[in-house]
RNA sequence: CGGGGCGUAGCGCAGCCUGGUUAGCGCACUAGACUGGGGGUCUAGGGGUCGUGGGUUCGAAUCCCGCCGCCCCGACCA
C-alpha cells in the first residue's frame, strides 16, 4: 500500500480527552476515532491490526477443535428472561423496542443464545462434546466507559462456549481452551500472567484470568516471585503472618483519650505505636445487617473474601450515618469490645498480641485489647494481600502488578442448560443437563492493551504478529532513482510476501521519519540519495532508538535480506 | 448514582470573571516561493449556528435558568 494512497491520518495534537497512552498513539496514529462515550470507528490501519488479532484467536481456537459460529448481536428479551438475566443485566443492558412494542436488547454475551442452539440441535452424547464459538460484537452500557478502547460500550469480543457430558468432560475442554489462550497470548507477544480469579456469582467451580501486565491496568494482581502462583488481588492469598513475639502478661484494656483523631494514621502518631498494633475496625453492610470486620491497621480489608466469609453475595461499607448508630460515634472510633453486633476479624488481627482500637466512644480509643479475651470473633482470612507476603504455594514474596483482563475462562456447569432445559440422553436414555464452559477474549479491547505494553515516547512499537504492515518502506526526496530504487524494493517485497506500507508522501523526512515510529511497524527501511550514495538502502527496526545504527543494505540484495528478516519476525525472533 | 471539570474552526487552546467594532492564536488544510535525512521558513487564502433552549439587556461567546453531550475521581463492573 501507498501512503499516497492510503488513509493513515496522523495527528500531532492530541485530543485533550485521550486518557492513557493506547488512546493517544491510537488516535495520533490514525489507527481510531472516537465516535461517541465508548463507541469508536476503525480506520484502515486499526482494521488490519483488529484483523490479524481475530486470526490469531481463529487459528488457535480451530486448532483446538472449537467450531466458529455468528450469532446476532440483535436479541429478543425472551432468552434473558429465561434466565433471569433480563433483569439482573439491569442497566448495562441497551435495551429496545421494535415497531411493534416488542422487548429487544444488544447482546452483552451470547450464554443464552448459544445454549439455546444447541438444546435445539443436540439431543444424544453422540453430538457431544461441542465447543462452539464466534467473534462478534458485543454492547454494554458500561457505567463509565473508560480508558479508550480498554473499556467501550460497544466492543468486539471472541466468546466460546463449551458443552460435554460431564464434569470430567468440561474440565478437558477448559484444559483445551486454557492451553489455547496460552497460545495465543503468546502469539500476541504480551506479557501476562494466567491468574486465579473470582469465580463471582456465577457459581462456576473454576475461572482463571488472562492478565496483561500494564501500568494503567484496572486490575491489580498478585503473583509470586519465584513459582507460578498469581491471582487476581480480589481472591490472591497469603498465609497467616508469623506471631509476633508474646508480650507477656497484657493489663486490662485501657481507655486512651484521641481527640479529633480517628485514622490509624493520626492515632498511631499520637500514641506512638506501629499501625501493625491496631485493630482497624470498619463497618460494613452485608446483606440485611451490619457487621464489624477487624484487620490489622497496616491491612486492608478485602470486600469479596469478606463477603465469602459472611456467606453473602456482597458487602459494601456502611455509611456515615450507619456507622454512628451502629457504634454510638462517628467515624473513626469503631471498635469490637463491647460492639453490638456481629463481628468477625481477619486472622492477622486474631494474632495480635495487645491492640489498639476504637471504643465506641467519641474521642476514645482503647489500649491492651486482647484478641480473644476483650472480644470474641470468628477469625477469617479477611485482608487483601500485600507486596512482600509470602505466597501462598512457595512462601517466596509476591510482588503486586497492575493488569488489564484480556481473557477470560469459565467453567460453568449447569447453571444455564438446567435453567434453559439444555439436556442430552446418555447411553441408557437418560437425561443430563449439558455441563458448560465459556471462554472470552477481548478482541478489540487486545488491540488497545497490545500498545499500552509496546510503546515509547514516539509511538508503537507492534509486534511482528498484529503488526499493521510488516515493512514501512520510507522514500526520502523524488529524485528518479529515489524513486526508481523505491519501485523496485516494493515489487520484490510484495513479491516475496511482504506486507509493505510505502511513504511516497512529498514530505520532509522528519515528518516521515516522526510518522514511522508513531504509526510502529516493526521494521523500517529508508530509501534516499544518501543512502544510494553510500552503497544501498538503510534497515531500522522500530526497537531501534537511534537512527545512525540503521543497517546499510545494497539494493541488489535488499528485499531478499528484509524478507528473510521479516521471515524470523514472524517466527518470534 | 456521588464529587469535580469542560463544551469557541478538523485538532489543541485564549477570550468569559469586569457584556460593547469584523471572535482571536497555534497546528492542520489550499495556492505560490524557498527548502530538503528527525514534525523547516515566508507570503497569500479558505474555514465559526461560540453545545442547545429560554431569560436579563439598547446590546450576550461573556450574566442568569433549564436541557444535552463529554472528560476525570469514586461507587459499580457477566
Amino acid at each position: 500500500m501507498r501512503s499516497s494512497r492510503a488513509l493513515v491520518p496522523t495527528l500531532k495534537e492530541v485530543p485533550a480527552d485521550a486518557a492513557g497512552p493506547s488512546t493517544v498513539f491510537l488516535l495520533r496514529g490514525g489507527f481510531v476515532r472516537r465516535v461517541g462515550a465508548g463507541i469508536y470507528s476503525f480506520l484502515p490501519l486499526g482494521v488490519r491490526v483488529l484483523r490479524k488479532v481475530e486470526r490469531i484467536v481463529r487459528e488457535e481456537l480451530d486448532r483446538a477443535g472449537a467450531l466458529e459460529v455468528l450469532l446476532p448481536a440483535l436479541l429478543p428479551a425472551e432468552y434473558f428472561r429465561e434466565t433471569g438475566r433480563w433483569d439482573v443485566f439491569g442497566d448495562t443492558l441497551f435495551r429496545l423496542h421494535d415497531r411493534k412494542g416488542g422487548d429487544y436488547h444488544l447482546g452483552p454475551t451470547h450464554e443464552e443464545i448459544i445454549t439455546d442452539l444447541v438444546r435445539r440441535e443436540v439431543r444424544s452424547y453422540r453430538d457431544l462434546p461441542k465447543n462452539l464459538y464466534q467473534i462478534q460484537t458485543k454492547f454494554r452500557d458500561e457505567p463509565r466507559p473508560r480508558g479508550g478502547l480498554l473499556r467501550c460500550r460497544e466492543f468486539s469480543m471472541k466468546d466460546a462456549y463449551s458443552f460435554d457430558a460431564d464434569e470430567a468432560g468440561a474440565r478437558q475442554s477448559y484444559e483445551a481452551m486454557r492451553a489455547a489462550y496460552v497460545r495465543v497470548f503468546d502469539r500476541l507477544a504480551l506479557d501476562y500472567r494466567m491468574v486465579a480469579a473470582d469465580s463471582g456469582a456465577m457459581g462456576g467451580s473454576g475461572s482463571a484470568e488472562f492478565q496483561v501486565l500494564v501500568q494503567t491496568g484496572e486490575d491489580v494482581i498478585a503473583a509470586c516471585s519465584a513459582c507460578s502462583y498469581a491471582a487476581n488481588l480480589e481472591v490472591a492469598s497469603t498465609p497467616p503472618a508469623p506471631p509476633p513475639a508474646a508480650a507477656g502478661e497484657v493489663p486490662p484494656p485501657e481507655r486512651v483519650l484521641t481527640p479529633g483523631k480517628g485514622s490509624i494514621e493520626e492515632v498511631s502518631a499520637l500514641l506512638g505505636a506501629s499501625p501493625a498494633t491496631f485493630l482497624k475496625s470498619l463497618v460494613y453492610v452485608a446483606g440485611e445487617g451490619l457487621v464489624l470486620a477487624v484487620v490489622r491497621g497496616d491491612h486492608e480489608v478485602n470486600e469479596i473474601k469478606l463477603a465469602r466469609a459472611l456467606d453473602v453475595r456482597e458487602v459494601h461499607l456502611a455509611s456515615a450515618a450507619e456507622v454512628e448508630r451502629a457504634t454510638g460515634a462517628p467515624v473513626g472510633f469503631a471498635g469490637p469490645v463491647g460492639f453490638r453486633g456481629r463481628v468477625v476479624i481477619d486472622r492477622d488481627a486474631a494474632a495480635v498480641p495487645s491492640g489498639i482500637t476504637g471504643a465506641n466512644e467519641v474521642d476514645v480509643h482503647l489500649r491492651n485489647v486482647v484478641p480473644g479475651r476483650d472480644f470474641e470473633a470468628p477469625v477469617a482470612e479477611l485482608r487483601s494481600v500485600r507486596e512482600g507476603d509470602p505466597c501462598p504455594s512457595c512462601g517466596a514474596p509476591l510482588r503486586l502488578y497492575r493488569g488489564i483482563e484480556a481473557g477470560h475462562i469459565f467453567l460453568l456447569g449447569t447453571h444455564y442448560s438446567a435453567k434453559m432445559g439444555a439436556t442430552y440422553l446418555d447411553e441408557r436414555g437418560e437425561q443430563h443437563p449439558l455441563v458448560m464452559g465459556c471462554y472470552g477474549i477481548g478482541v478489540s479491547r487486545l488491540v488497545a492493551t497490545a500498545v499500552e505494553q509496546a510503546h515509547d515516547e514516539d509511538g508503537i512499537r507492534w509486534p511482528m504478529s498484529i503488526a499493521p504492515y510488516e515493512v514501512h518502506l520510507v522514500q526520502v526526496g523524488q529524485e528518479p532513482e529515489v524513486v526508481a530504487a523505491v519501485a523496485e524494493l516494493e515489487a520484490a517485497l510484495e513479491a516475496a510476501g511482504v506486507e509493505l506500507l510505502v511513504d511516497d508522501r512529498d514530505e520532509r523526512p522528519g515528518v516521515k521519519f516522526k510518522d514511522a515510529d508513531l504509526i510502529g511497524i516493526p521494521l523500517r527501511v529508508t530509501v534516499g540519495r544518501k543512502a544510494l550514495e553510500a552503497g544501498g538502502v538503510e534497515l531500522k527496526p522500530r526497537a531501534e532508538r537511534d537512527p545512525k545504527r540503521a543497517e546499510r543494505l545494497p539494493l541488489a540484495g535488499a528485499a531478499a535480506a528484509i524478507a528473510a528478516r521479516v521471515a524470523a519476525l514472524r517466527a518470534g525472533g
